[in-house]
DNA sequence: TTAAATTCATTCGTGTACAAATGAATATGA
DNA sequence: TCATATTCATTTGTACACGAATGAATTTAA
């Protein structure tokens, strides 16, 4: 007897993983890493924009906090936090009500870098959605933030 | 005169990183990669998986080549195959015609792996995309497919 | 209050990911 | 044929990404 939903004569069941979704979002983050640093003039990763952007949001805030809110490992944000001091868009500075904490803010120059390139950063955003029309951007997005 | 498209009293336009396709493709991978490595029972990524199964379907070939067809770099790819070789499932060989190439091929190991996971592997991609209904699936596919 | 649990930041190790440079081998065209 | 271009594999350097471990500081709950 055969198990249903095999195929007949037990041939090989069919597995492509060029047709899985792991797949798919692996590319399609590949592609919009790389339109985004094409797009951006000053040599920041999707990474560092996503921290640079968020701090501006919440600032004055912990590097855990800025990590959880940008979905970085604490590992991770540690990287990017200490690049975008070691270029001067960050500043830390201990906190006084909790000796665990560094909290951090952005410079003058961390300000300026994010004026310079929002409208970069929203051409890259243009560019990963192009082959989709309004219509299926919105569609796309809503199903996207679903599977988050 | 204000440009046409901006806020009224000249308010900062608004720019929420966390509204962007970028951000969330990054976190929609991530959060595959997760499902995938705890579906999987042997320590494999979910680039090592489709390099392995890429390789089942076009063995033999190089190691470029392989890194085509699975969207990897030849820095990338080379890392990925060396692991695979440390770990005994994947076997490497001069190309006789070629001098340059060297040509990959599934071990016995590397063939009962990939049988022993294929699985898993579907059952990650369950998971994955278990938020949305069949008929948001094919849909988010198909739209996602279009921007790879 | 004090012991246990939690949080914060750091560090180590492994694994993608890609730009750029290199050298060897092959392919191409004048 | 022979110089040019291309391809292949490798290496170096930088940047995410995360598990796991550590130690210091703060919270909590008994």
């Amino acid at each position: 007897m055969q198990k249903s939903g095999e195929d007949k004569q037990s041939a090989a069941p069919e597995y492509h993983v060029d047709r899985q979704v792991g797949f798919f979002l692996r590319q399609a983050n590949q592609r919009h890493v790389a339109i985004f640093a094409s797009a951006i003039g000053d040599k920041l990763t999707t990474t560092q924009w996503s921290a640079l952007s968020k701090l501006k949001e919440i600032q004055p805030c912990s590097q855990n906090q800025l990590g959880r809110e940008t979905a970085m490992d604490v590992a991770t944000i540690k990287g990017v936090v200490d690049r975008l001091v070691k270029r001067g868009f960050v500043a830390t500075a201990p906190d006084r009500n909790d000796g665990r904490r560094v909290v951090l803010s952005l410079t003058e120059d961390g300000l300026a870098v994010i004026a310079a390139n929002v409208g970069a950063a929203l051409v890259a955003t243009e560019g990963t959605l192009a082959p989709l029309t309004s219509g299926e951007r919105m569609i796309f997005l809503e199903l996207l933030q679903k599977i988050c």
